[in-house]
Order: C-alpha cells, then structure tokens, then sequence
DNA sequence: CCATATTATTGAAACGATTTAATAAAGAAG
DNA sequence: CTTCTTTATTAAATCGTTTCAATAATATGG
C-alpha cells in the first residue's frame, strides 16, 4: 500500500474520499504518492465494505430482438449517465436460464435488475428486492409484485391492430402469438375483445388464436405452415406477436404460394427498424422502445441511489398503430 | 450465514467448492441450509480473496446493428457455459465513449475485454494488457497490439463481392463504405483491389470510394443522397460496408427514383437475417457472427485462466457470399 | 488395548478497502 | 504553566469468502 507517503492507510482512504478533512501538507503528499504508485482502489473491497456495487443487470428474453437491442441500448445510456455499468443477460425465453441468471447477478451484488419475465411472473423476483436488490419490470405489467414497472399499454396495442383491420373489412382473423401465460399476450388479447365487443354482434370478427412456443421467426414460420397444411387458409387477416413472428408468417405464407397483401394481411408489433425495409412493408404497433429501457433504467438508479424514500411507481407509454403496405383492404 | 446446519464457515466454503472431501453426510445437511436459506455467495468477497472478477467486457460500435447482437449473443453463451458474466458496452464509434468504457471497466476489474474499436488501433489497449486484463480483439486484425484477435478475412470478403459484380458485367462500381482508418475497411479494399488486379487492363472496372462517417443506415442515405444529387447515378453497382448501409443506400437510390436490381445492383456486408426478408433480398458477404463471438469468448477465458502458459492467437473465418435479388447482370 | 494412520471438521489469517473511536499534537483560554 | 478545545492522524474492527494448519474423531494394525 501507498505508505510511501509515509502515512497509515486510513489517510489514504481519507485522502480520497474526503480530502478536506485532511491537511492540505499530508492530502499533497499522498497525492504524490497515489500517482506514483498508479494506485488505482480495489472495486471489490469497496464493495464488500459498503454492500453495495454500481451494476446493474438486464434480462431479457431475446438480445436478437431489435426491439430489445433498442430497449437495452436505452438502459446503457441511462446506467452510463449515472455511472453505472449493464450486465447483459439473454434467457432465449427459458426460464430455467432467467433463474441461473438472477443468481448470478444477485451473486455479483448487482444494485438492481431489470427484466423482463419470459414468462408468467417469476417467484424468484420477490426475493430479489427482500435482498436489497432494486427491480424494476420492463414491458411487463407488476402483477403480484410490488415494484416499479415500465410498460406500454398492451390491452390498446391489441385493440388498435383489431380495429385496423376490422375496418379494412377483414372478418376471419388469425392471431398469431405467444404462450398465454405471457401477461402482455393475455392484455393484447384483451384489447382485442375489447374492439370486438363494440362492434355490432352481427358483424363480429372470429378469432382464430395460433400460439408460438417461441417469440421467433423460425417458430412462427414453422406453426403457421402447419395451420395452412392443416386448415387451409381461413383466414384473411393475421395479427401477429411481433415483428419477427410477422416476418417468419410472411415466409410461411408465401412459400403455401399467397401473396402478402393480396390474399393476407399481416400486423406485426413492435415497429422495428427493419419493418420499414421488409421485403413487404410492414404494418405494425410502434413501441417507444429506447425510451422504455431509458425510462427503466432511471426508476431501478432512482430506488437503488434512495431505497427508503423511494415509491414504487408504474409508467405506461402508448403505442401506436404505422400502416404500410402489408394490411389492405377487402 | 448458514451454520443453521450447525457447521463452521469454513465446512460451508468446502462443501461449495470442495464437496468431496466432506463427509456424504455433513454435505447433505449443509446444502439443505443452502438451499432453505437460499444462500448465494457474495462474489466481491470471492474477489476479494482470489484477485480476480469472473466479470468479461465486451465493447462494441453499434450494439443496433444485427451484427454485433449476434456476436454478443456469442460471447454472453461461451461466457456464461466458463461461470463468466458480460458487461455490455456500447460506443456509438465515438472513440472518448470507448476510452471512458474502458477506464469504467479496468475499475471494475473486469477478467478480460473483448473489444472491436471503433476506429484505429486504440493505444489503451496496450495498458490493459499491462494490467493483467486479458485482451482480444473481435472482427479486428491485431495490429500494433499484442493481443488474441478472432477475426474474418476482410480482404477475401472484398474480392468475393467485387468478383461477384464483375461477372454480372458491372464496369463501375461505388465502394459505399467507412473511413479508411478502420483497418477491416482498408482490408476490404485491399481484396477488391486484388479481384481487380488479376482482371485483364483493358477491362478492369473502375472503382469510385465513397465514405461515410458512421456505419449506419441514415449515415448512408445522406451520404448516396447527395452524391447522386451531385454527380448522378454515375455506377452501376454498390459494394456496401455493410447490410444497414445497404438498407440506406437502396433508400436514397429509390429516393432518387431508380431501382434495385434495375438500375443499380447493390451488395451488402454481414448478411444479417434480415437481408433475406428486405424489400429486395439482398445479396451479401456472409460471416459466422455468432461463431466470431463464441470463439473470442473462448480466446480471452483461456487467456484469464492460464495467463502464464498461454500464446496469445489469430483465428480468422471465412466469409462467403450469399447471391439474391438486390444483384442482377447487365 | 494402545499407537498410528486416516478422515472430518474447525479456527484463524488473509484479501483491500472504509469507518469509527481513540490518540496525539497544536492552539486558546484561564 | 495548566487545562480545555480543536484539529490531524492512526489503530482496529468490519465486510464475506477461501485456505491452510491444527485438532478432533474414527478406523486400522500390531
């Protein structure tokens, strides 16, 4: 240690620290010292000193997902303005994953984590704030947890892509989507028989609901080409998951020889970057995807720097329905 | 702590990472306290006791760019197989970014850093070495430093696409592509240069070098944009620094009122998944992006964990060509 | 049945910082 | 010249693990 200055060590942590408290003479001298030393502090011993490490964690369930390279992008931006550094953990939406990791990042004393849940709301998250630990939920609603949560407004996501296409006069719909316990599938499904309940009973849309094991292009791709093997196609319209999903149901719909608009309509949900330049323009449900992970990343920082002060609060952005050329009408 | 099964510390420490040498039974009762009291190892006391973080970073350009989330997705599966966790960084290729996450992650006493430098060889890099961070370099010849680098053959991938064009009767060519100073750029070129170079004088094509000042799909609208707005559609085909780029090239070209293939045959670079579903296919060079991220994990892991006995390596890819729609003979 | 070898468990030191209480030195007041 | 403050510095405890030497318990052999 840097007792080349000729001082105990607890002068150099006080040299550091608060240099004011020390004499201007010995703050210089120890200064000297601490350059020619190249002493740099150990993170770790402050860190089991004070309990407390500046890392975050972020878990979500497809890094590939450009809606989520957006959303952690956004996370990065925040946690570096703060001084804080990501942990970046994929879970390919196993659950079994998503727990390992949450060890892990509990393990590295992480100050908080935000995820989102691949699935139905993880018990393991409980015990992540009984450690200390902030959370905060991204693009998942905070049921039966009590945290700060991020979301977009699934339930009117759902209802705007019914509406869409029920006024384009589609009537057999197909909604292509993930496992139901997913809590933002179950509100856009919501949404959906929200629409449906305010148009006129005679001329009610049926749903016909496609689940996906995955929230994937290949998924989707193979699931929708074993409906149309199936059941033919009866349907004109499809809502699906996500982007992707929209994309793998375009390949599939397309390799059963149908055209994209012409004989289907696809919706796809989250409007990344690449809808715009799809090999047919996709109409989609705009999420405010930076500014999900930005905002998230501000409410964890803001529990974790005031953990007594702090109170759980829900934000909630509004989508917004981008049509392009991959819904017409009939 | 748990001496709820009525055992000393030092027993708990054992059964963690010695259980053989405990007794059958002494391990049982101890792991049943770990698991009711749910207890995690604190890894900065970890740390603190061995010298050493199982905590990797990885910084990237544009962590946007399909690209590199396929490579992170690498990196975070190899990490996380060897018990290592990844800090994400992003730098948006602005180089004091890249300092400043590289000063964040020497304080971290992070194991190892995987980086692809925004621009040329970044001189921090040698002092990371210096501080017994292991060190790799991914997508990036070594040069300058002494390092492991995982890299792909930048100037076969240019030949590949400048030979591809040339078949197809292509005798002017815009080179869309970074500045010179990114040597996998100056590579690109090389290759292309030699694709030329073993064509007859007399009918060698003739390259126009257009740069742009980010890797990114607006930075190439603007920049085509203008050029044609200048000099006109002066080429007949588009080698591209990348696919984004080439999704902002097609823009600008379709802006101007021209089309692709038509009028002007454009390749991309990367070929990320979503090539295959752009507006126009788009023929590219394909590279193993997960497989690069992968095998750099492997590299720097190795490196941390036999520092002494280790010979820092180059493993280079190959990248091939991937031919759709977005090129067509003249 | 004792001595020795073997096995299982424990106690204490160490890692590198922060922090608090204690001490030493200097200055002011009586 | 004491005594009391004030200021500057230090010694020691602490954080949670790992590891090694020491001890206790059990088994083996003579």
């Amino acid at each position: 240690m840097a007792e080349k200055a000729g001082v105990s060590l607890g002068t150099v942590s006080n040299a550091i620290n608060r240099p004011e408290i020390l004499a201007p003479e010995t703050l210089k001298r120890v200064r000297k010292a601490i350059d020619e030393l190249k002493f740099i502090p150990n993170a770790s011993a402050q860190t089991l000193r004070a309990g407390k490490t500046r890392i975050l964690g972020l878990v979500v369930p497809d890094i590939s997902n450009p809606f989520f390279t957006d959303l952690a992008k956004g996370v990065n931006d925040a946690a570096l303005l703060a001084g804080y550094v990501v942990i970046l953990c994929n879970t390919d939406e196993d659950s079994e994953k998503e727990d390992h990791y949450i060890d892990i990042l509990a393990g590295q004393n992480v100050r908080g984590i935000l995820i989102t849940p691949a699935h139905e709301t993880n018990k393991r998250l409980n015990e992540i704030s009984k450690r200390g630990i902030g959370l905060t939920l991204v693009d998942r609603p905070s049921i039966g947890v009590d945290t700060c949560s991020v979301e977009v407004n699934d339930a009117h996501g759902g209802l705007l892509a019914l509406e869409h296409l029920y006024e384009r006069g589609h009537r057999k719909i197909m909604c292509l989507t993930g496992e139901s316990d997913i809590p933002q599938v179950a509100e856009r499904e919501r949404g959906m028989r929200e629409a449906i309940s305010r148009i006129s009973k005679a001329d009610r849309p049926t749903i016909v609901t496609q689940r996906i094991p995955m929230m994937t292009a290949d998924s989707a791709t193979t699931v929708m080409s074993e409906h149309i093997a199936e059941k033919g196609l009866n349907f004109t319209a499809v809502i699906c998951g996500n982007d992707l999903v929209a994309f793998g149901a375009i390949r599939a719909i397309r390799a059963a020889g149908y055209s994209i608009p012409e004989d289907v309509s696809v919706i796809g949900y989250d409007d990344i970057d690449f809808a715009a330049n799809a090999t047919v323009p996709l109409t989609s449900i705009a999420q405010p995807k930076y500014q999900l992970g930005y905002a998230a990343a501000e409410l964890v920082i803001s529990e974790c720097e005031n953990p007594e002060k702090h109170a759980h609060q829900k934000i909630q952005f509004q989508p917004h329905l981008i049509v392009r050329n991959s819904t017409r009408s009939i």
